[in-house]
DNA sequence: GCGCCGCTATATCGAATCGATATACTTGTG
DNA sequence: CACAAGTATATCGATTCGATATAGCGGCGC
């Protein structure tokens, strides 16, 4: 789930582990709280598993360097250079910038199409603000499927908590997250109208030209238009 | 954060494992996804520190055993007779029921009332679930505390997001999420007045004999009144 | 009347994640 | 110029997740 997002923000520029964690906390307020003991771990596995080259500014490959900083950090760059400049220069930690390579863009395809069971809040917020790299169908089938996860959820919250057995303040825990899922549902509701908009196309279908690229598992499901419940 | 959960069920009845897992599933909606890879460690981590102890219908000690199924489990009942009564009776899995002891009471005031630091959404709604058990000072700290950590990431959102560089998908998640702050922090103001209401009060005291058996570590932080902003 | 599916129930394993902490360099401030 | 605060990487132990194994039970279908 932390290697969607590190590839997904790496699939747009270069980037060190310091600046993902940045753009993970502010930038998409979901992930608000990755922490390094996660993510330095996930680069390294994805470093070994070849989706993503690190690129330390002492090492010998010339290549990528050119990433962009993002913050005013024009001290890491004067830092980089006096340490090369100096004698040793061994026992220099400095930045480590990250790029994707092929088999991580691939691995990138995989992770916001693949995971077909079901998911949390998180992991979906995840895949939708990536969903620009989805083509329209696979789109459409992401967001159908959380709003039939969020309806069976939703139904089962109010089935429970409409009897009584719970005192003020875990009531209003319980209405208050129904409501948060009812908000969800809407929102849903209006994406997926603008998909359909935007998409043209009644029932689920696709374009001819659209399965590009992007592997989803047979599964398109042809929105039944059940409007019952709400 | 998991034994908090537990502990808050077992101080209303004894359970076992199963049963503690449907009620945090659907009871609050909240701490929807744990599963028995956490929960039966966190029930044998809590056994070892003597917080809750077990009682296996095949065991010797007859004190517990009168726990409520809570489900129509006649059935679970019944099996546990029949292995008893037949010869050999071991070789039988069957109903672990777990009763809290003082040492968990205590425990549990700790964790309801203690972590003071930043805390995500599940550990506080989880806390606030479970408020009954607090005096009503460390309630409406607990509340204010959350409403200030909602208003300082709300602010964090807004000013990152306002801007530009997202495209439609990443930027409606954000707005999603920003949004369902907003609501957040709504919630919170009508518990606090409601909280404010019920305790008489002006600002953040305490009556006389109210900090019973709770501790929360000195940090009553006088509620200043600032309606700005939002 | 018996095989099989689904529910209840406990348990364990490896991997992912969290939270705290260590280290080291730079920049701004009193 | 000492010292706090920010940038940056990394590791450790504990917790949590997700999948899987095991086993008894009732019901159903044929």
């Amino acid at each position: 789930m932390l290697d969607l997002a590190i590839l997904g923000l790496l699939e747009e520029r270069d980037l060190h582990g310091y600046e993902i964690r940045r753009q993970l906390r502010s930038g998409l307020g979901l992930l608000a709280n990755v922490s390094f003991g996660s993510l330095y771990p996930a680069l390294a596995r994805l470093e070994r598993a070849g989706a993503v080259v690190a690129a330390e500014p002492g090492g010998d490959d010339g290549a990528v360097r050119r990433a962009v900083p993002a913050t005013g950090s024009l001290s890491g760059e004067r830092a980089v250079l006096r340490s090369r400049r100096s004698a040793g220069s061994r026992s220099r930690r400095s930045k480590k910038v990250y790029r994707i390579t092929d088999a991580g863009r691939q691995m990138f395809a995989d992770l916001l199409a693949g995971g077909s069971s079901a998911e949390d809040a998180r992991s979906f917020g995840l895949r939708l603000a990536f969903a620009r790299h989805l083509a329209p169908g696979a789109r459409l089938s992401l967001l159908e499927r959380r709003r039939a996860q969020l309806r069976e959820s939703l139904g089962e919250m109010r089935s429970v908590s409409g009897g009584a057995e719970l005192d003020v303040y875990a009531r209003s825990v319980a209405e208050h997250a129904a409501e948060g899922v009812e908000r969800d549902l809407e929102w849903l509701d209006r994406l997926i109208a603008a998909e359909m908009a935007a998409g043209g196309m009644a029932a689920g279908g696709m374009a001819p030209g659209e399965m590009v690229a992007v592997k989803h598992g047979s599964e398109v499901v042809g929105r039944r238009t059940e409007k019952g419940s709400r």
